[in-house]
DNA sequence: CATGAATGAGAATTCATTCAT
DNA sequence: TATGAATGAATTCTCATTCAT
């Protein structure tokens, strides 16, 4: 009763935040928002139902959470590909490919991202997130046409198309049964990344047909 | 054989039908799928939540119904538009700005086409509604490259993509509040049109009428 | 509108109120009480549902009018053989008989008889019927031990049991599948038959192997 | 860990879902299946609807559990009875006698067994129920014949006759309103249990213990 | 008299959230 | 802190009954 917090129990908290947070992605990816009911995530993690308050004041902090982490991450990873001193061309093409190979396997979370939750906070946060991945793109569109690679054009709206592009793209698989093959899942990839290069206006650039 | 359906009658209840989709239809626009409960639905049209099920067997079937219906007079119009003897890169042009400004206008509609129902069954149909609408572009696509106004590409991802992209720009401003000026949205527009035909690699030729 | 109710008219009207019962003891018949709404016997007589209630004020007193109407017609064959003047025994036989071949072939109505409705007024009236059912029996078994065809017994229960019997044995097979054959049938009816027979007492002039 | 179940917290949930049957055989013996909704179930056992539901995963699996229970402790009974050395027309009088005085304790719910409940789910349990009691008898009455006890006779025949006997003898006074005197009940199954015997054909060897 | 659209009171079921232990 | 039983509001769907035409 007269608990005091050693560095070892606040790890084990944290621990735990993280693992519900895994649990609620696992479920999702697997069977979309559906599946993701508070007790089943808390019996992936073996926990009890009241536990996952301890950590998050609500279902939707949780959802919220989740996207938020996911979408962290992943622009970490996209600006780590965009802040390159390469042709924004190359940068285009490899960001897509980069972001696209990855939604592909888990295929219902990028899914999720673009879908309509149950909650409206949740809903206010998905929207953030896109901002945020369309804002990744937007600079790099701009920089491209500020460098004469790409042609004029309105910056916001080629990246706001490009996001949902490339979430369509990735959806329609998860549609079709049959577990995605390896070299099917490549061939999209290329022909997603491809479609982003020339709908940027990155015309000539686009051709480096086996790259690294 | 004398109280047998007046005309009047007739007409009313094929009211009712349309207007429960109708009432539907604003729901969702409004609120997403989470909206439109039975109840919410019935109390806007002003039935009880009995009567609709006189004109649809199950709440399934009534959304399925008006995703239906809204795809196929969409789809009528695309067609009517990309069947027109003209390049394909207008034709494409047109459809695209066609379609986006009727989008702008039914914003969350648009927008229930790419969101994750809470139904199966209306899953389904939101796949179905998706695949129809990239056979158009699919189509138009495969004209373009055969008559070589196009590069080589994958249609069928391409259209995929420029569905997602149409759709993800013009869900975006739906968040935003306010409503939408009239030039900011024929701007829009333009952009999202500009954006597709540079995505199909149709860059010469997209420069027509009364371009910026 | 100022219609004089002719002759003609008073058939038609007391035509629709037994084809509306006739119905109803079809669709029950077919799939028990479940199956017969008002909508399904307003559409089994090609009326509309507003009209049943001109013929009768409730789902329930249709229901009991159809059960009474199904006893007294029931209980009229049935005295009809147990008033002449043989042996007991024999015209508990024929008795019982007579019922259980006739109910053989509409099995789900004997069931129904039986069965717990839905509604309180109708569960009154089924135990009326079995009542009525009862007292025949419960006659024909004074008469046997008053003539000393039967041992001393408490002809009320006797009765019930007769009844509860071969209600039993009758409803059995309609839980099996498999049409139900003209031989197996009628072995079944002689079964029952003699295990009356024996129930009561009669055991010496019970075994006419052969009776026409 | 500190937390985990106490034999107290076992004990309650145990009884909760006795409580739970025990509350729905209640009001099924009080108004047939139709008054044990599950609103009127929570009710009773002072929990929420919500509640009956941690326990039991539908209405139906409820009532084919308290059917089955019902059963499986009567027919141990029951062979416990049939199974002595003893003649055949003595363990059946006195598994008839038995059955019946408990019967009569809890009229509604022998009632049930013969009840058309509104579920096919259950039905189809009552069903097997009701064969699992005839198994019973047959193999009693089978015994019986094979001893030379009981004249020849269609076993199964026989079996279900004795169960509707006995069934429909119980069922009758529950319609009569007045609770159930002692030694009219005594009376009753005594009456019942000799039906029985007769009907069996075991009339000479019938008499023995204190008979009347 | 007939029609059948409409009513509206339930019924079963789900699930995020709370709270006594 | 952890547990998980309990809550209770919300949701879909059914159907006997009514009533304007």
């Amino acid at each position: 009763m007269a608990y005091k917090r050693t560095p070892l129990m606040q790890e084990r908290l944290a621990d735990n935040r993280e693992r519900i947070v895994g649990a609620t992605r696992l479920l999702i990816s697997r069977g979309g928002f559906r599946e993701a009911s508070i007790a089943a995530v808390a019996h992936e993690v073996g926990l009890s139902t009241g536990a996952i308050y301890r950590y998050f004041p609500s279902k939707a902090a949780l959802f919220v959470e989740l996207l938020t982490a996911a979408v962290d991450s992943e622009i970490l990873v996209l600006r780590g590909i965009t802040d390159r001193p390469l042709p924004a061309a190359v940068r285009l093409r490899e960001a897509v490919e980069s972001f696209a190979s990855r939604a592909l396997k888990g295929p219902h979370l990028a899914y999720a991202f673009i879908v309509e939750p149950t909650d409206p906070e949740v809903e206010a946060a998905r929207i953030l997130c896109r901002r945020r991945f369309g804002a990744v793109f937007e600079d790099l569109v701009r920089q491209g046409v500020r460098r004469g690679e790409f042609p004029a054009q309105a910056a916001d709206v080629t990246a706001a198309c490009i996001v949902g592009a490339f979430t369509e793209a990735l959806v329609r698989p998860i549609a079709t049964e049959g577990p995605s093959s390896q070299p099917a899942d490549r061939k999209l990839v290329r022909a997603i990344a491809e479609f982003c290069q020339r709908a940027v206006g990155a015309a000539a650039t686009a051709a480096p047909r086996r790259r690294a």
